[in-house]
DNA sequence: AGAAGTCAACGAAAATCTTCGTAGATATGG
DNA sequence: CCATATCTACGAAGATTTTCGTTGACTTCT
């Protein structure tokens, strides 16, 4: 059986930065993942440990024991991540439509020369699979 | 002076489906909010009631008295709205990169031809606005 | 005027999110 | 072996989010 991939729950913004951090630097540790963090935002060491334990709880992420310490990874890729919030706020603010969300993302930030170039590579790429 | 706009908080999922009908039927009571958002979920008339003094509180929406009852309506238009939704999630998740966000919802969710025809529009415009 | 209905206000309960103090287990250095 | 340091576990506090029961004010109908 290909496991069915269990319905992740959305991962509320300090779960987003350890998770940040992990997809960074890899399997790490509480104490790597609490220094991280401490550069952009001072964070506890109990407290990144008791987020990582939730996490694990919901299925975020993965732990292995190494020794005395325990090694933290993700469950899901950084890209899958990224679609299943896209998703999320395209269906909460969006009705549901990929194009309204590209639209306004497009022309809030205008991208640069280079990076519309990337996007209009990608669009090519798109019709061509959609004959 | 301008009357600098306050920065308002990102609504929560429950604020953001109300903000939702008001949107899409304009200014409202609470029963007339009530009764749309209960065709989707059922949801308490109090409920709504105390989410939309709430969200007064924090400036989501602003509210006249006609009467006996309180007419609401969003602060922001809904495009705003999109707007600072996509800003933050493209800082939580995407390293503050549209080009990322829009690559992703892109792949993410494969447009119609019609829809890429649509982006590829924008593109272009964008495009002639950077020379 | 009295009954029934509608409204906003208020408070509180339940769930979730975020932070952290404390304790117990294990390792390390003298 | 004892002191110190590091680790996980546990529990709890505070904040926020979501839901709703109750109350009092005001209308409307009879």
């Amino acid at each position: 059986m290909p496991a069915t991939l269990k319905q992740l729950p959305r991962p509320t913004d300090a779960e987003l930065a350890i998770l940040g951090v992990l997809w960074r630097l890899g399997p790490s540790t509480v104490r790597t993942v609490m220094e991280q963090l401490s550069q952009v935002q001072p964070t506890g060491y109990t407290t990144v440990l008791k987020l990582l334990q939730i996490m694990t709880e919901k299925g975020l992420v993965r732990r292995t024991e190494a020794g005395r310490q325990h090694i933290y990874e993700p469950t899901l890729r950084e890209q899958d991540t990224q679609r299943q919030l896209l998703r999320d706020l395209m269906d909460r603010a969006f009705e549901g439509s990929a194009q309204k969300l590209v639209l306004q993302a497009l022309s809030a930030k205008p991208a640069d020369a280079g990076e519309l170039a990337e996007i209009r590579r990608l669009l090519k790429q798109l019709e061509e699979e959609a004959q």
